[in-house]
DNA sequence: TAATACCCTACTAGATTTGTCAAGTATTTA
DNA sequence: TAAATACTTGACAAATCTAGTAGGGTATTA
């Protein structure tokens, strides 16, 4: 239950692979494809978003790519999925565009409407930033042949 | 994004029902159909699924209907959802039955570890008991209008 | 002008969701 | 025992959503 689309976890990792030029190498949709396993015109898809939603330009002709518009620890993880899936809406009739017909004796909709606020809380403490510092973590610990620790500060990461 | 299917919210508003007959009143299809707007054919396959997860027990014929096995209190929200829609799994490589096939160098991997962890967690501490008490205050404000105080209290329910 | 790389729309196979329908079985009451 | 109530099960299907693919563009650089 609560799957999230492979439209945002994509998102989420080809923003990774932006992040990693920050701020002034411009990523190609090519390279991101390569290294996070991805088709090339699924990604342009999902750039093609992130890119309108102005979280990322790009820049055109060979040498091209895309680019973060902010610092990596100005992005977090809640902005992007909330751009490619829409907002949390755990029950439908959360939903702003739709809205509920029977909120007064509906028993659910506070505990629905807390849990959306309880997750979007949690997403928006963790930035792109946050990912570049644990794949830092994760080469170290793979070379010191530790992989235990990261668990531990990964575990340790949200409030 | 990360909605929950109807099944998942059907069910726990079914579960209310039910809760509201404990300890011994069986509460019918057909009653909890009519309170909470829900066909009795689709409640039939959802109680079904929560009879064989022995989370209710059945009685039929005439006064016939469902029970809780367990008190309102021991029953929570998680519980019910796994059973109709399976553990949380925001990404599907997180699925116990499937497995991730590039957990190693994978950023994205305890990132959604943690979330799934979190809201399985909320959805642990908030029982049919919970809900319960939350129509109680519901009724209450709504008799003083001054529905207002009710999303206080519930903003405030979980930790 | 050739190569690179972004840009955009349309389309679709397959899975999932959200139910309905029909034909039972079990139990109680008259 | 017959009738009524109510749970039980499995098949089926329309609608929607997902997860992409395909194929044409346009902009920039060398």
């Amino acid at each position: 239950m609560l799957k999230l689309s492979t439209k945002g976890q994509y998102g989420v990792r080809a923003m990774f692979e932006v992040a990693k030029g920050y701020p002034d190498r411009p990523v190609s949709i090519k390279e991101i494809a390569r290294r996070q396993e991805v088709s090339v015109a699924y990604l342009e898809q999902i750039l093609s978003t992130l890119r309108r939603a102005g979280l990322i330009s790009s820049v055109r002709g060979p040498g091209g790519g895309y680019l973060l518009t902010h610092g990596p620890a100005h992005i977090s993880i809640a902005v992007i999925l909330r751009e490619l899936e829409g907002p949390v809406s755990i029950a439908s009739c959360m939903d702003p565009e739709e809205g509920c017909h029977r909120v007064e004796g509906c028993v659910t909709h506070t505990l629905w409407r807390s849990l959306g606020e309880k997750i979007d809380a949690f997403l928006s403490t963790i930035t792109l930033d946050d990912l570049l510092k644990d794949e830092r973590l994760l080469m170290d610990a793979a070379e010191h042949d530790r992989i235990v620790t990261i668990k531990r500060a990964a575990a340790g990461q949200g409030g």
